[in-house]
DNA sequence: TCTTAAATAT
DNA sequence: CATATTTAAG
């Protein structure tokens, strides 16, 4: 596409970003149109989640881009420059306008190399520091800066499409860029955030096998709680309430994914939720199905899967949008969607035979309560560890 | 180039 | 305090 202009300047990448302050912009449409809930099921509550502005705001200004070369990426960070200040951007004669930022803006040239060359050199570790100072978020214009990227849920959604997309293990920063097609982003920014994301999953897989381990041995160690001799009909281990649908949209609340503190795990997000077909679920695990623990809890017992608003959420990686965006476009993300229905339903249909989670058939979900029931009958403690987080 | 870890900024 | 960015180094 028309891209971006080359970026003559000496550096290599571009490094720019959106950034997205917020403020407020709720205009219902985009969120509207958006449909964060669906992403995250449908958690709103009805109105506004006043934060996920930010998203929309995002996602508004990407669309503007789509059009004309340069300018278009520019607007990021405009987003909410509108009151701001974007004139930033004085694109001097340098093309520096790297993609869309918008934002930074570009002053001397040199500044980021200097600094490593100065001490670096020299010594051991330098201690780098200062050296920015007002950039916050209105001006960073002096050069150099990078404003900081907010991983809005989208951008996430996107980083983790790729990263699944690739493979968890074969994910490294400059494919995920490339897939996620947002060219705004840098190598380092998807490293940066990739650095986080595996730190993350190692820790919360490693609490699922913990969790797991649990349930196992409940289920071993006659997972009939006191209550199970004591007299009802005898459960039997405890079925775990396993759904044979992706999870439900866990009960996020608005506030809480607001700009989206991607690791914050109210209870997981969607990041978890695309993690779990492919790890938590090993196939040809012996063990039983990991605990149903995460979403025990669950407040819906929604057997049917909402529909999917967004087709691309359960769209398995492979069917993810088409993102043809070469480096140099949009600097937000494209609008993730547009697959044809067939594909989606093929999607879904592929996801839900997947390896989600291995439910009986037959098996509905229990409902909340009779799950508390159970849980409490068998003298299981309410919420698992998984979920405890919190802070 | 990628990964890590740690410092630092916000 | 948590998250993001930057750096240095392997």
């Amino acid at each position: 596409m028309l891209a971006l202009s080359p970026l003559t300047n000496a550096k290599d990448e571009r490094e720019s970003f959106s950034i997205s302050e917020f403020s407020e912009f709720s205009d219902g449409n985009f969120l509207d149109s958006i449909d964060f809930d669906d992403l995250f099921g449908g958690v709103n509550d009805g109105d506004v989640l006043p934060d996920l502005e930010m998203d929309s705001e995002v996602l508004a200004e990407f669309s503007t881009s789509a059009s004309g070369g340069e300018e278009s990426e520019m607007n990021a960070t405009s987003s909410f420059a509108s009151g701001e200040r974007a004139e930033d951007n004085s694109l001097s004669g340098k093309e520096e306008v790297t993609e869309g930022s918008g934002l930074i803006s570009h002053g001397p040239a040199e500044e980021i190399v200097s600094k490593r060359d100065d001490e670096s050199v020299g010594g051991a570790k330098p201690l780098r520091k200062e050296a920015q100072k007002g950039r916050k978020s209105s001006k960073n214009s002096q050069g150099k800066r990078k404003v900081k990227v907010d991983w809005t849920a989208e951008l996430h959604r996107r980083f983790v499409q790729a990263v699944e997309q690739l493979g968890v293990d074969k994910a490294v920063p400059s494919r995920i860029l490339e897939l996620m097609g947002i060219d705004c982003l840098t190598r380092h920014n998807i490293a940066s955030h990739l650095q986080k994301y595996r730190s993350h999953r190692k820790h919360l897989l490693a609490r699922e096998a913990e969790a797991a381990t649990w349930s196992q041995r409940r289920q071993m160690y006659g997972g009939a709680a006191p209550a199970a001799r004591s007299g009802s009909k005898s459960i039997r281990p405890w079925i775990a309430p396993t759904m044979g649908f992706p999870p439900p949209m866990p009960p996020l609340q608005p506030h809480l994914i607001r700009p989206l503190h991607v690791w914050g795990h109210p209870s997981m997000d969607q990041s978890l939720m695309h993690m779990w077909p492919n790890h938590l679920v090993p196939a040809r695990s012996p063990l039983p199905p990991p605990a149903a623990v995460a979403w025990v809890p669950s407040p819906h017992p929604p057997p049917p899967p909402q529909p999917p608003p967004d087709p691309s959420f359960w769209l398995p990686h492979h069917l993810r949008v088409p993102n043809s965006h070469t480096p140099g476009t949009p600097c937000f993300p494209p609008p993730l969607a547009t697959a044809s229905k067939e594909s989606i339903d093929a999607a879904i249909g592929d996801v839900m035979s997947k390896p989600w989670l291995p439910l009986p058939i037959g098996l509905k979900p229990p409902s909340t309560d009779s799950v508390m029931v159970e849980l409490q009958r068998q003298g299981i403690p309410k919420i698992p560890p998984t979920c405890s987080f919190k802070s």
